[in-house]
DNA sequence: TGATGAAATATCGCACGCGATATAAAATTG
DNA sequence: CAATTTTATATCGCGTGCGATATTTCATCA
């Protein structure tokens, strides 16, 4: 058996990289009613939850660089979502805030996570399996960045 | 405590996210020897287990759709680690082949699994863990597929 | 057998995601 | 306080990833 190691059914990392982008397109078709990407959504989650914040929070909590982030925030601020005013106590620093509009936005929101739990069909795995799996994930995440 | 169900912590999609792109930025320091992206990569571990395979093998093992392998298999054939020769019983179909140098780069690629445990340092998670990780992931994947 | 539908792959446009690099402002340091 | 370093954000280029659509060939069926 050479080359085990090399197979895709026994990688772990392989199972994590297709489930990512299967509940990304299983997010779509809702996002798409709020007229958000994942990663947009993801963005609003962070100022719905915290307002007011700099690029740096935003990229930390997110785990994305800054070349990501900037033009996802760009195109948010043309979407009327959120404003990206230069901090006043540091020239270099942004505060990203979210617009009436964006606030607003957090309502329809609140029905998204119910109706992908239904996408998903609970039935596979129970509440206790799923709470171990994102435990797991978080520490394999803590793992990974040191 | 309104909203909580729209608080990153308590998401396990995120997690899902977030350890994805921290695993493809962990595998590229080691996938740049062998000249290959994440998803190139898979690709081979698909050829090296089922040489001679047609797009569409490719896309149902990896999960992605025609309009991701296509362009991927077009830059890897540039590469010179695959030939797409039109099938001589289905006109429609292409059969996609190792060159010797792809079939040769596995020799390389068998060290990679090992290196990339050894980035991920074991010590947060110990193997029966993984493999639990990975058998709940594959039941999700199941799950979403329908 | 000719029309019609299905299957396999490809093209287009757009949004990430990131390594490398740039820019400007703040902090540090000699 | 001037020079240097660090910090915060932005720009560039390229490779995915995917919804929508097109193209070519095969299968089916009236």
């Amino acid at each position: 058996m050479e080359y085990e190691q090399l197979k895709l059914g026994n990688q772990v990392c392989f199972p994590i990289y297709a489930a990512s982008r299967l509940i990304t397109r299983a997010y779509q078709p809702l996002l798409d009613q709020l007229d958000l990407t994942y990663p947009q959504y993801l963005v609003m989650m962070v100022l719905w939850e915290n307002d007011q914040v700099s690029v740096n929070t935003i990229t930390d909590k997110l785990i994305l660089n800054t070349n990501t982030v900037t033009p996802l925030l760009k195109r948010m601020e043309v979407l009327g979502l959120i404003t990206r005013k230069r901090s006043e106590t540091d020239e270099r620093s942004r505060t990203i805030s979210l617009t009436e509009k964006g606030l607003k936005l957090r309502e329809q929101a609140a029905l998204v996570p119910m109706q992908l739990a239904e996408k998903l069909d609970v039935g596979e795995l129970n509440i206790d399996e799923i709470i171990d799996l994102r435990d797991k994930l978080n520490r394999l995440i803590e793992a990974i960045k040191n």
